[in-house]
DNA sequence: AACTTTCCCAACCGCACGGCT
DNA sequence: AAGCCGTGCGGTTGGGAAAGT
């Protein structure tokens, strides 16, 4: 009752993110009243698996993802958590969709016309509709159109964050000064083992924030610190 | 330029399952 | 055993962006 359908706002996800880093998530159906977002819970524990997870991996789908993905679904069927599972970083919606919309169809026009021979599946770059070997499925555009939250810049980082607020709240804007100001501050690891991808916090800077440059195993404590900084920026309510 | 169609992805919905009482 | 609750999964869809006319 009374609960927000529909994209997530940069907001929304700070508030989401800054009280997992401090609180976890719990129960998820408790967590929208402690944290103070007009979301259920469900909705909030998938903005968090497929979207703001830090281990989440940003970017192009690499041949030998898709391939693994052809291969697995071949045996496992739909089960896409399963085979996510198999491939790091990447989630179960994120695989369906890219099964629905590129490689189903990429099979189909692949299938041998009657009285050809077959041909493993995913074996050859010919199968790609994609006619350039080693590049990627997806344009750049494409892939930056998945950075509707946190993260938003593309892979040049040159792009201003796009605030997405239907109720019009007086959001700074989140560009590269932005983030830059997160990082800022001489108390703040993060900035410095974040630039020097410092092997002790077991964090890569890559060119832009969102992309793939944070590891799997990227800490909490980097993500705790980033969004102490944004919780200041922001005058977001301490938990 | 204006309009229509197609594509694609984030998010929603309904259901199944496991744990607990 | 039955019912409730929380969580996770897979199918579907709304709507924005891109492409086509």
């Amino acid at each position: 009752m009374g609960l927000k359908k529909g994209p997530w706002t940069a907001e929304e996800d700070l508030i989401l993110i800054t009280y997992i880093n401090h609180n976890g998530h719990g129960n998820w159906r408790a967590l929208p009243k402690r944290a103070g977002l007009l979301r259920c819970g469900k909705s909030c524990r998938l903005r968090w698996m497929n979207y703001l997870r830090p281990d989440i991996k940003r970017g192009n789908f690499t041949m030998e993802e898709e391939e693994t993905i052809i291969k697995l679904h071949q045996e496992l069927g739909n089960r896409w958590s399963v085979i996510a599972a198999r491939l790091p970083g990447r989630t179960d919606n994120e695989i369906k969709n890219v099964w629905n919309t590129h490689l189903k169809k990429r099979l189909h026009n692949s299938q041998p016309k009657p009285g050809t021979h077959l041909h493993a599946i995913g074996s050859s770059e010919s199968d790609h509709t994609n006619s350039e070997s080693n590049s990627p499925l997806y344009s750049s555009s494409e892939i930056s159109s998945l950075s509707g939250g946190v993260g938003g810049a593309d892979a040049g980082g040159s792009e201003a964050y796009m605030v997405m607020d239907p109720l019009d709240h007086d959001l700074p804007e989140m560009d590269e000064s932005f983030w830059s100001e997160v990082f800022s501050g001489d108390d703040s690891s993060a900035t410095s083992d974040f630039s020097a991808g410092n092997s002790d916090s077991q964090l890569q800077f890559s060119d832009s924030f969102g992309s793939s440059g944070l590891s799997a195993e990227g800490d909490m404590e980097f993500w705790y610190n980033l969004f102490s900084r944004a919780e200041d920026l922001l005058e977001l309510p301490q938990f």
